[in-house]
DNA sequence: ATATACGTTAGAGCGTACTCTATATCAAGG
DNA sequence: CCTTGATATAGAGTACGCTCTAACGTATAT
């Protein structure tokens, strides 16, 4: 099976600009061409398109991705140097698991924060009130520790 | 106790430019000047910094955090809307958390793919192996699921 | 055969978030 | 007073990842 550059932005959801643009920095090495010069894409073509994907949503930049495809292209001389890009893509990804789960801990006191502001027509109101102290206590281990203490500011 | 753009700089990690840069964004509107001129930061500059540290992480643009910053200038009339914009942040964070511990799995499974590749010497023998088949059963519940079946391909 | 839709290239442009430069002023020690 | 180092401003420049334009070629239905 073979597709045009249209039917693989529609399968991936990337725009043909964003294909060639890939295509130019080195990221699909294997895009063919019929005699007229279209692209021609195969399912190994889209399979390097979920790996780029994958590694995109690691957080690694467009000029690593191509550092790896220029390993994979040089066959398994460059295993030890892929295994080494993986375990450093983990390592990327479990910090920012572990950095977005503290976030998350954070906006969900602003969301119960917020809440009793609304109910209370006041922030002021929620921001003293036990409910909420007793809840940074817990979350945040303090009483006194005021992640968006902005709201004590008198503005 | 206040602090030079300086001493704000060694303490949160950013560039004495981008806290002017935020400044005039309208990230930090309470920054007071002396006489001279000269930035005079204050325990509740260091606190808003934190909170727009968190929206930064959960991938608010500075126009939106700017927006936050404007309705709580307004007071208690915009509570809900404020409220309203955590609970987005909130589903933002979520959504990239599940996306990021799948993204995590596939990862893994190429550390394993590459251990196994670089013990063998070769990609291709620890691609077939019994072993990584089977994991990619277990985490692709289909042993014919190549997330990154670019190895399959003749190269 | 021609209209329309889709594809090609080279290269310019854009949005975001900084980051730096040039030039000038300020603050503190000798 | 003078030097040194930090800070001020306006505005230019940078890095990244696209995104689009212009001018032209291809494919296909009527």
């Amino acid at each position: 099976m073979s597709y045009s550059i249209g039917q693989v932005a529609e399968k991936t959801g990337l725009s043909a600009y964003t294909l060639r643009y890939y295509e130019k920095e080195g990221l699909l090495p294997y895009v063919q061409k019929n005699a007229s010069g279209l692209r021609i894409y195969n399912e190994d073509d889209i399979s390097w398109l979920s790996m780029i994907e994958c590694l995109k949503a690691t957080g690694m930049p467009i000029k690593e991705i191509r550092q790896y495809i220029e390993w994979y292209k040089e066959g398994d001389a460059t295993l030890s140097k892929r295994l080494e890009l993986f375990r450093k893509r983990r390592l990327t990804v479990e910090q920012e698991l572990s950095k977005l789960k503290k976030i998350l801990g954070k906006v969900e006191f602003k969301i119960r924060l917020y809440e009793k502001a609304v109910a209370a027509g006041s922030l002021e109101a929620a921001n003293n009130s036990e409910e909420i102290n007793q809840l940074r206590e817990e979350l945040f281990g303090d009483p006194n520790y005021f992640p968006e203490v902005e709201e004590k500011k008198a503005v």
